[in-house]
DNA sequence: ACACTGTGAGTTTTT
DNA sequence: CTCACAGTGT
């Protein structure tokens, strides 16, 4: 029973506690991850449960990963693992193993956000309407999937000029996924759902598959998953959902935190445990994080408590504007380094990505080795070049990745003669000729996805493209943008090695699922030990479920911290008031020792300099808790201008 | 067909 | 400031 040792009274409750619904409130720190580890191997090692027949789902790779290791380590050799995996790529996984239930076609392709708007842009075309941006439509549209309307549906409950032009590019819009053979992050979700809903075959196979279920982060459930999840369950209800009211950050996605407070209604007979003792932070970190938190009415009152020494007080830091915010946040990790702490144990968060730049300058002033987490690897333009041919020789039917093949390198087909490809038209003697050529690398590059394995196949779509053309190298040695480009793309070759032990065309099949879910690029890259000791950077969003010895929030500003977008009336998305509270509580639980707050005075933005106000969250923390960096001694003297 | 060049526009947060 | 894009010139 060595894996049920460390729980406390509670975490044992909820480990123990393997038939039918439970529903797990956890605070921020209160072992949640441990437990539900514990209660899978529990399954699998008490109660005999194959370990094929659990499923566990989580909302981002980050938690996915972090969970299949922790099973890994745990579950006895030999032994299968159990299925981990996000919401989107569980569905990737249902839709591809039954794709002709779901009348999809067998390699499907998965539009990114960009894909989606580029693909809305060509559909606003023809239309008249030029008053919103594609990003614009996307969101709306997007939201109205996740709350799983039709457009017939979104029209009719909208009925305003503004959902009506949106409702006519969501139609040239749904009409373009279904030629080009693609489907949309909303659309892996929403035709999983109607492939369960519709047939009762497929459904009950994957009932009996999966006789227990675990949902993590499941104040995160929009509809959409929330009617997979019940669908999935059937009469069993083996169910056991993991949720923290306090840290609902997505409702922007759709995510509804009803779906956590009603969970007992929809599932009769639940079992509730609370875990309220938090073992991560200092008694002073926690009890600002409760003071803000209890500042929300909305909310499910919890008494988050812990038996950590008080600690260090929490260190405020007013700069002058960004540079000097960056400066002292470098300067105060050098000391902490200096100190014993580990690089890795430090975070710097902030709420919007363009304020890593400022403060990786600072890091890299000081020598201090980081990573930036968010750096979309697989969203970079040479690499999707790259993908895009190998989209395009798997599905033939994707016009957006065939016409983004054909641009790169320029090979003399361009818009025209694109548009005649797609139609069949007739084509010119020299147009025709190039058409040919590159159709007929797509074709070889097929044949290599069909016959070797997965980075030979990627490697052959390098050569074969000739996209290396397009980032000439100088004489020196690969530097600057071209080289950095060129690593990438082999970088992507080193990537698709991972999946060489696959049967030739299923390990393409899987990198490109990789590339089209993988959002972070966090365990990418293999860290050397030097890149594996570096100080984190990231947005609070992506932090969450993380935690550091020390951490940084920058930026406590009003209008950036908490985000100002006043109830935009041109957005569908009703916000919450209270979500950037939230999401403030989410970066202060995320440290254990050490915490420090900065805000600037000024700060640089759309190229211009303007000035700020301290959030107002400052003057919700208790001052007693706070100690205030001295403007005047250490920090004053590093202000550049 | 495409490279170049000014213009204008825009930043949440993630699968 | 930076980036995508429309429009111009080759």
């Amino acid at each position: 029973m060595t894996h049920l040792d460390a729980l406390n009274a509670r975490q044992l409750e909820a480990a123990l506690h393997t038939e039918g619904p439970l529903l797990i409130i956890a605070g921020a720190g209160a072992g949640k991850t441990k437990t539900i580890t514990s209660r899978i191997i529990h399954l699998i090692v008490e109660k005999g449960v194959p370990p094929r027949q659990i499923l566990a789902v989580t909302f981002t790779n980050k938690a996915a990963d972090e969970m299949r290791e922790r099973v890994r380590s745990l579950v006895p050799a030999g032994r299968s693992l159990p299925l981990i995996a996000t919401f989107h790529a569980f569905g990737v996984r249902v839709l591809r193993e039954f794709h002709k239930e779901a009348g999809l076609p067998r390699a499907f392709s998965i539009w990114d956000r960009d894909d989606s708007a580029r693909a809305i842009k060509r559909a606003q075309d023809g239309l008249d309407d030029e008053s919103m941006t594609p990003r614009q439509i996307l969101s709306a549209i997007s939201h109205a999937k996740s709350r799983s309307l039709s457009p017939e549906e979104y029209e009719e409950s909208a009925r305003s000029a503004r959902a009506k032009s949106i409702t006519r590019i969501w139609r040239v819009y749904e009409s373009s996924l279904a030629s080009e053979g693609a489907l949309d992050f909303d659309d892996i979700l929403l035709r999983t759902h109607s492939l369960l809903r519709a047939q009762a075959a497929v459904r009950e196979k994957l009932q009996k598959r999966f006789s227990h279920i675990t949902i993590d982060e499941y104040q995160d459930t929009n509809a959409v998953q929330y009617e997979i999840i019940s669908f999935l369950s059937g009469e069993k209800k083996n169910v056991c959902v993991v949720g923290d009211g306090d840290q609902n950050i997505y409702s922007w996605r759709g995510a509804d935190l009803e779906y956590l407070l009603d969970f007992e209604r929809a599932y009769p007979g639940t079992k509730i445990v609370t875990l309220e003792q938090n073992y991560r932070s200092t008694r002073t970190i926690l009890s600002a994080a409760n003071g803000i938190i209890e500042k929300n009415v909305r909310r499910k009152p919890k008494n988050l408590f812990t038996e950590n020494e008080t600690g260090e007080a929490i260190e405020m830091y007013g700069a002058r504007n960004e540079m000097d915010e960056a400066w002292f946040v470098a300067t105060t990790i050098q000391t902490l380094i200096g100190s014993g702490v580990r690089a890795n144990k430090i975070a710097v968060l902030y709420r919007e990505n363009f304020q890593s730049r400022v403060l990786e300058e600072a890091l890299l002033h000081f020598g201090i080795p980081y990573r930036v987490l968010g750096t979309k690897f697989f969203e970079r333009k040479e690499v999707k070049d790259v993908l895009s041919y190998v989209r395009a020789a798997r599905n033939p039917l994707s016009r957006l990745d065939i016409a983004r093949a054909a641009g790169a390198p320029p090979r003399g087909i361009g818009k025209v003669t694109l548009e005649k490809m797609f139609s069949g038209a007739a084509l010119s003697g020299a147009a025709a000729k190039k058409v040919a050529h590159f159709r007929e690398s797509l074709s070889k590059i097929s044949s290599a996805i069909d016959t070797f394995p997965a980075s030979e196949a990627v490697r052959a779509a390098i050569e074969i493209s000739g996209i290396e053309r397009m980032y000439p190298q100088g004489e020196a040695s690969p530097s600057g943008e071209a080289g950095e480009r060129l690593e990438n793309i082999r970088e992507l070759v080193n990537l698709a090695t991972r999946y060489d032990y696959e049967q030739p065309p299923q390990g393409i099949e899987k990198l490109l699922e990789e590339a089209a879910l993988q959002s972070d690029q966090d365990e990418l890259p293999a860290a050397d030990s030097q890149e594996a000791d570096a100080v984190s950077l990231m947005t609070v969003h992506a932090s969450k479920g993380l935690e550091f010895d020390a951490i940084f929030v920058t930026g406590l500003e009003q209008g950036l911290f908490p985000s100002l977008r006043e109830g935009a009336p041109s957005s569908d998305a009703v916000r919450d008031p209270e979500e950037e509270r939230r999401l403030f509580y989410v970066a202060l639980t995320r440290a254990r020792k050490r915490l420090f707050l900065s805000y600037a005075d000024e700060r640089m933005r759309y190229g211009t300099r303007e000035h700020t106000i301290p959030s107002e969250f400052l003057s919700d923390l208790d001052p007693r808790l706070v100690r205030h960096a001295n403007p005047g001694s250490d920090y004053g003297e590093n202000i550049i201008t």
